[in-house]
DNA sequence: ATAGGGTTAG
């Protein structure tokens, strides 16, 4: 270490001078520093100076390494302190609250309490925070009574982290936030604006738009909030007019009116509005390549993203996922290889929740062995992963491997969830193990704690259905103890029509057209098994009662992708360039088909 | 403390 030295030029501050003034600089800062290299640099300097004791840098150190994700340092600096106080217990539960580790910040809460340190303000709104994810009502009441046996009711921050929490756990929750929030006798534009966040969450667009008419004063989060719960309603008319009326917009009002036509399915108008932006970030561009990926036109969405990144923007996990989920829903191999290729040129290690997407699309997309590598390759894996895989593998057919992996995960310690079970039975009705599908259904409860949901149900009708148990299926339906849904039925309906089951299929429709009297789809299906049974003068009476209703029939479309562009086609569709030689082509099929003896099944 | 994109589910 360097010491003060009578030898220094006298022109010049000596050395060690300037060190301790950077190193003071350095601890001003280190709460917002996010580069672990300098954080560690500065830390050893602490050490050296005996200083990480200090109740000033303390926290400040814990602050810092919560902002790099390093929380076994974190909580190494937390435990070297003798007299804790709530500062540092503010930090430690904001440092858990950061690194997604909320039942550890209410650990530490509890272990506050039991040190007879008290609770403030700030604690409250970290621990409201933790509660977010969690959407779990009676822990946000239990905060509740907390707060109001300590009367921290004049800070504005407490009741309205409460309102936006109870925001967060549904229908219940909006009213509880509601009750509070008519009984605040002093509320800020965050108040307001939480409450109207809560409510455009609910889905009460016009309380919501009422209390917006209603406040005193506006400000872009106002305009913002409830211009996006128009948009994600669909209500564009009303959501641009908003638009329009709107003192000041921002990349959030535009990113809201960007991914409200995209959800409308206007890609045209939400580039349109893209185009016009004055100015962009990820979100805005992830919106819009996966809006297109979504649709198939993956020409586009490449073109933009290749557009994304020569403006220098990184694209961040939301974008990534957001792209990968869009082509596993499309189809888009291509696409999800070429978003793949730029992870791995771009990024050393990519997070657990990217590779999940990963997994997802190659298996959606039917590369079953690129998501096998990829699921091979991750060093650590969740739930969501497991499920994922194990959803691919069963969907494709590998139910042996599937049930494998199940073992597997539960060897490695995963605990099977709802989502799990469904891809077990999944595996099991592709497959075609019925008694297995049985069994694992009739012991998930006593096995794995998890009671059927209709999911469940839904997979069983469809494991007893296709393997021609038609009674027993039905049967489940009618002991169901929730009420069958439009899935449930639908799934039935399916099940007549593998095995023409034409009185079964007339009793499970006239139940499916109470849940879905317009459904197309639906009819069709009868209509089929029907003509299946040479019953062509019912089929001609559906056609007539579907007339009748207005219900019609969507021409059923098939796409390929190629080239990395998605082709669709549906029936005598000419737009096609090529469409001559494909027709050729099919004509030229079918022969041969003919001629190894298959018969074609006409949809009427 | 409040607003925009985010992985699994027939």
């Amino acid at each position: 270490m360097s010491k003060p030295t009578q030898m220094s030029a006298p022109m010049r501050a000596p050395a060690w001078v300037s060190t301790r003034r950077l190193f003071e600089q350095s601890l001003q800062d280190l709460h917002k520093c996010t580069k672990l290299n300098q954080i560690k640099e500065v830390h050893a300097q602490i050490i050296k100076r005996d200083l990480h004791r200090d109740l000033y840098v303390a926290p400040k150190l814990i602050s810092a390494f919560s902002l790099c994700h390093e929380m076994t340092l974190a909580v190494n600096v937390f435990n070297q302190i003798q007299d804790l106080n709530v500062h540092l217990y503010n930090n430690l539960i904001r440092a858990y609250v950061q690194n997604s580790q909320p039942s550890l910040a209410f650990a530490a809460f509890f272990d506050m309490q039991k040190n007879g340190v008290f609770a403030d303000n700030f604690t409250y709104t970290f621990l409201l925070k933790a509660c977010n994810g969690q959407a779990w009502l009676p822990l946000v009441q239990m905060m509740h009574s907390h707060v109001e046996k300590c009367g921290f009711f004049g800070d504005l921050f407490v009741p309205n982290s409460l309102i936006d929490s109870y925001s967060k756990c549904g229908l219940l929750g909006v009213n509880s936030a509601m009750k509070l929030f008519v009984t605040m006798d002093e509320k800020d534009i965050v108040s307001w604006n939480s409450m109207i966040g809560g409510l455009v969450k609910a889905g009460d667009l016009s309380a919501a738009r009422t209390l917006f008419d209603e406040m005193p004063v506006r400000d872009t989060v106002s305009w913002n909030t409830i211009l996006d719960g128009y948009a994600k309603a669909g209500e564009m008319n009303e959501a641009f007019e908003l638009f329009n009326k709107m003192p000041g917009r921002n990349v959030v009002s535009w990113s809201s009116m960007v991914s409200g036509y995209r959800k409308a399915g206007d890609m045209e108008m939400a580039k349109l509005l893209f185009d016009k932006m004055p100015v962009k970030n990820v979100i805005p561009w992830t919106i819009i390549i996966s809006g297109f990926a979504e649709k198939g036109l993956v020409k586009e969405a490449a073109r933009l993203y290749d557009q994304m990144e020569a403006t220098g923007l990184r694209p961040d996990d939301g974008t990534l996922i957001s792209i990968l989920a869009a082509c596993a829903e499309s189809g888009s191999l291509g696409l999800g290889k070429r978003v793949h290729a730029s992870i791995k040129m771009t990024r050393f290690k990519c997070s657990i929740n990217v590779s999940n997407a990963l997994v997802d699309m190659y298996a959606k997309c039917g590369s079953i062995d690129m998501a096998l590598s990829v699921f091979n390759g991750m060093h650590k894996r969740d739930l969501v992963t497991w499920n994922c895989m194990l959803q691919g593998l069963a969907m494709h057919g590998h139910g042996e491997q599937a049930l494998q992996l199940f073992s597997r995960m539960q060897d490695e310690g995963f605990k099977p969830d709802k989502v799990t079970l469904i891809g077990v039975l999944c595996a099991c009705t592709h497959a075609g193990y019925v008694d297995e599908g049985l069994c694992f259904f009739n012991t998930m409860e006593r096995d794995y704690g998890i009671v059927p949901h209709i999911e469940h149900y839904g997979c069983m009708i469809d494991l007893l259905g296709r393997g021609g148990h038609l009674k027993e299926a039905f049967r489940l339906v009618q002991s169901m103890p929730m009420e069958p849904n439009a899935v449930i039925w639908g799934t039935l309906l399916g099940a007549c029509r593998m095995h023409n089951a034409v009185e079964l299929a007339e009793v499970v429709l006239d139940r499916l057209v109470t849940h879905e009297p317009s459904e197309p789809g639906n009819f069709s299906m009868l209509s089929n098994i029907f003509a299946a049974a040479g019953d062509w003068n019912s089929v001609a009476n559906m056609r007539l009662q579907m007339k009748g209703t207005g219900v019609q029939k969507p021409s059923g479309a098939s796409s390929i992708e190629l080239d990395n562009e998605v082709h669709e086609f549906t029936v005598f569709d000419k737009s096609h360039p090529k469409s001559d030689t494909i027709y050729q082509m099919i004509d030229k099929l079918g022969h041969d088909l003919k001629k190894v003896g298959y018969v074609q099944q006409i949809d009427p």
